[in-house]
DNA sequence: GCTTGACCTGGAGTTCACTCCAAGCCGTAG
DNA sequence: CTACGGCTTGGAGTGAACTCCAGGTCAAGC
């Protein structure tokens, strides 16, 4: 598929793709006989990870690396998995701390309408 | 206390209050004979408050509007009240979708621990 | 009375993650 | 054969949130 249906479907425009492929988080990608990108759903499926990663804010430059590991094949499924689990540590203790941040807040709320004087 | 205790208590530097001042997330603090900032106990639970949005990912936008709101006294409570229940709702979603995340995670690092071939 | 150190201001610079643009190439439709 | 749309590139510009700096003021210690 060409650019503008993998941004489409992948929910990331046509200019953040080739950003991405600018700062390796995606590979140098296939190109038909004009010079155009084509996707495939390989491509889509690493996407779809990426926007996982940066939802729980890994930096891309993290991202990059992980996609540098992956490109290395699986001799780096140790180094993959070290940074996964990482990551999930700091996912773990970033929902322990918004449901803290969420008993705060709902405090709050309750004050609010306990005393709003409208 | 001077600018530099408050920073040390509330774990922000001196650069980012001025800064937070400037674009009004902080009120305009009082200041002393040589025009030195001077800042209070009462400083101190807002900036915990401002800190706890922001670990959130309120937009510092959002917090400066939050400060106006405040600045007008109780006849905003209501509004306020609404802010933080906006906010409150865009925090579980983040909850739920980190959850999700985080299964979506270990799935993966299930499988690299599976077929390392280290 | 001079030095030192903490503070002040306005403004420039930095990082991250895009976002936009000009200039150019290529295949198809008229 | 030319106009058009969609792609290409390199590079400039944007917005958020700081971060740093130069040049200046002021109170306290020696």
């Amino acid at each position: 598929m060409n650019i503008s249906e993998f941004a489409a479907r992948s929910g990331v425009t046509a200019d953040t793709l080739r950003y991405y492929e600018k700062i390796g988080v995606l590979r140098q990608t296939a190109r038909n006989a004009s010079g155009h990108r084509v996707f495939d759903s390989r491509d889509l499926d690493w996407i779809a990870f990426v926007l996982r990663l940066k939802a729980t804010a890994m930096p891309l430059a993290d991202i990059r690396r992980y996609a540098e590991l992956r490109a290395q094949g699986e001799s780096t499924f140790g180094e993959r998995r070290q940074m996964l689990e990482t990551h999930v540590r700091y996912l773990e203790e970033r929902i322990a701390r918004d449901r803290d941040h969420l008993r705060n807040l709902h405090a709050k709320i309750a004050f609010y309408a306990q005393n709003d004087p409208a």
